[in-house]
DNA sequence: ATTTGTTTGACTATTTTTGACTAATAATAA
DNA sequence: TTATTATTAGTCAAAAATAGTCAAACAAAT
């Protein structure tokens, strides 16, 4: 059902750039609880993905979601390492990877290495430690993508 | 059993690049318990036989087989995979990932981006830990180097 | 006999779904 | 204007729906 409502507001989110909705609309539409709806825009469209998100209550209210505006690939680098601050889950880390691959900033390859960077398993095991040693790692990579030449880009 | 479900499974990817099962549907149909699915898939569907494998828990969740190509550095990967072993120094993880480079086995984006990865300053500042996470990095990261998924599903 | 591989199930972890309760805003009444 | 009510959306935690882990029991191979 998540991943129904979620395809929905993406294929209104290709031809615009937001979306405004009204809960218990699309809740009904899709035959679910309200509270579902704020399930799907916590999960889905968080920052980390690209998605920012306004609503109002009350009569007339709604819930709107906006397709994140950046002027290009060393704006969305600073952006990204801003939004990762200094703690990171590994669920908001390969977000962001993943947001970097599909703006085509980075290789599928070098999404692939950066993803399995951000793997719980691979850390001391200690929650709060874990999350920043991986935005610790997450910033500097990006950073480092910073300095470099643009992408030559293989086909993938 | 284990080979009975092996044989449905390969079966099926003999004609798909990839196939996505409920892990309770297929227990339920060749009657075993579902955690069987689990053993079948580590011990036969392994990285080094070819095969990725994603699953997501929860409501709507899925064990996902993808076959991959072998790229012929394999050898070479797996070899530097087992000199890392459980720990490895600063210095030592990035000699590995220059090596890598000067062989052409990766490009120099992807050998900044694990250099930048391997800096002491990054990790919890207590050197065993440190030396054991690189390890688990490096090591994370040259297993997914060896290979390679054939093509895309989305259509999005 | 010993070692290695398989089966099983209890326990754990993760993700989604649901609904009762809370909060904010607008509309209306006093 | 102020208080009240109606109309939204938000929060949170419990329940449900999955998959994962691990070790004990069992079986097969050496």
């Amino acid at each position: 059902m998540t991943d129904i409502i979620e395809a929905y507001l993406k294929k209104v989110l290709k031809q615009k750039e937001q979306v405004e909705i009204r809960r218990s609309e699309i809740a009904e539409l899709f035959d679910c609880v309200p509270s579902q709806i704020n399930y799907v825009i916590n999960t889905r469209f968080t920052i980390q993905k690209g998605y920012l998100v306004e609503s109002k209550r009350g009569g007339g209210g709604y819930i709107r979601i906006i397709k994140v505006q950046v002027l290009d690939e060393l704006d969305m680098l600073n952006t990204m390492i801003e939004i990762i601050g200094n703690n990171i889950s590994e669920r908001d880390a390969k977000s962001v990877v993943q947001k970097l691959y599909d703006d085509k900033i980075i290789s599928k390859r070098e999404a692939k290495l950066m993803i399995v960077a951000m793997d719980k398993s691979l850390y001391t095991g200690d929650r709060v430690t874990d999350n920043r040693v991986r935005a610790n790692l997450l910033r500097s990579m990006l950073a480092n993508l910073c300095y470099e030449e643009p992408n030559k880009r293989k086909a993938d």
